[in-house]
DNA sequence: ATTGATAGCCTATCATTGATAGGTCATCAC
DNA sequence: GTGATGACCTATCAATGATAGGCTATCAAT
């Protein structure tokens, strides 16, 4: 199987112009390449030698580009996450009552992990806790890069809290936070267990909210 | 380093007069050794080798008593997820008044993600997605025993949920599988992301708690 | 045009992993 | 005793991520 994929390329290499991509250009061609493959099968199910061979050059070559095959699937994550940022802004400027955006923030995190279940599994479903040798608390984004691109899209749900409790509010962040593993839960479980007989995702996304806003509203009133 | 420990293995193996596990010992000294390297190091971190250099046996003598390394998790994780369920029943029977048993269950479920991080993992955040093959939706418990134990304690909480909605609320399932989403949440978030700068744990637990519980209230206002 | 450096790519090869094949022998019921 | 069972072993696979070391296309500086 590996034998054959590499006779064709080789064959290919014999008979095309040896022609090198550009710097820059082959990393951008094996993430788009990776970015199908992890769709198709799965992140996890996705080898270093299924993406070079898709890519058209040898397997160690991969190394040229990225420190190691873990690497790949980060840089996809955060580009991906970006993209989600991206998508709270556009919903944060949309929506300038507090309430309805914490809402719309909501089920934009939802929709998002739904529809990219590969970049939200590598960011917050990872297989080994991530993090820092112990002693090394700071500088946690520079040991995961999927949580940092992750919370830079979490802080437009903080300072929408924010706006609704008063910036001084030292409940805030646990508000925020309760928030975020509210939805978190159920994006996590729609994407781990697609096969369990869950009720209508509308009615759920619903009823999770409501949650969310009638403690902010019982809050509120006190 | 391997070579070691089998030159290890085999030489007391000279030393000492062979004496053999009887049918089953053997079986529940793996799982015994297993969960703790488990422990030790990360589910995802123990191979095949350390289990049986730990147990002091060759590493294919393990496929004599499990079909699979997924296998041994697998069981160990459904024997958690029933110590679970035992809490719920216990649980349940300690409060009559439903909601603060939905409270407690809540509670008793967070507890028992941190405390079996490596358990709670296998079972609801997979590296692949679990389920059946297409077209084969019946049955699922089958294909995913780690979820079946699971919600096998589940169903407390949804018999909670009824009690205090009334059994024919056709909003039950989605208020119970809420409810679940929104504790999961915490659970594996606290358990991916140790080292994230998280608010007070019992603050967190007791604003998404009371999320659901004015939720509820709300609801029966109604 | 020549040259030197950079970087993209290759072949060969590792170590580690989960898993299988096939044989040996302790144990136990009869 | 004797045969059946099954626990155990050695040898060996294939797949995977990764490294070592060499070749050469490309391009800027001369």
């Amino acid at each position: 199987m590996v034998d054959r994929a590499d006779f064709v390329r080789k064959t290919v290499a014999m008979i095309e112009p040896i022609r090198r991509a550009r710097t820059g250009e082959r990393r951008e061609q094996i993430l788009a390449v990776a970015l199908r493959l992890f769709g198709e099968r799965g992140a996890g199910n996705v080898t270093t030698r299924q993406i070079a061979e898709a890519v058209g050059i040898s397997q160690p070559s991969l190394y040229a580009h990225f420190a190691s095959a873990d690497a790949i699937a980060e840089e996809l994550c955060v580009r991906s996450f970006d993209t989600l940022q991206a998508r709270f802004a556009a919903t944060a400027a949309e929506y300038p009552d507090p309430w309805q955006r914490v809402d719309m923030l909501g089920r934009a995190y939802i929709e998002f992990g739904i529809e990219n279940p590969d970049m939200y599994r590598i960011a917050f479903m990872p297989t080994r806790e991530s993090g820092p040798p112990p002693g090394m608390t700071f500088d946690l984004a520079a040991h995961d890069p999927g949580l940092a691109a992750g919370l830079r899209a979490f802080g437009s749900l903080r300072d929408t809290i924010a706006e609704i409790r008063g910036r001084d509010d030292a409940h805030v962040d646990v508000i925020a936070q309760a928030i975020w593993a509210l939805v978190h839960g159920l994006t996590s479980l729609l994407i781990s267990k697609p096969y369990f007989p869950w009720a209508e995702r509308e009615a759920l996304v619903e009823a999770l909210l409501a949650m969310a806003r009638s403690y902010l509203a019982s809050q509120k009133a006190r």
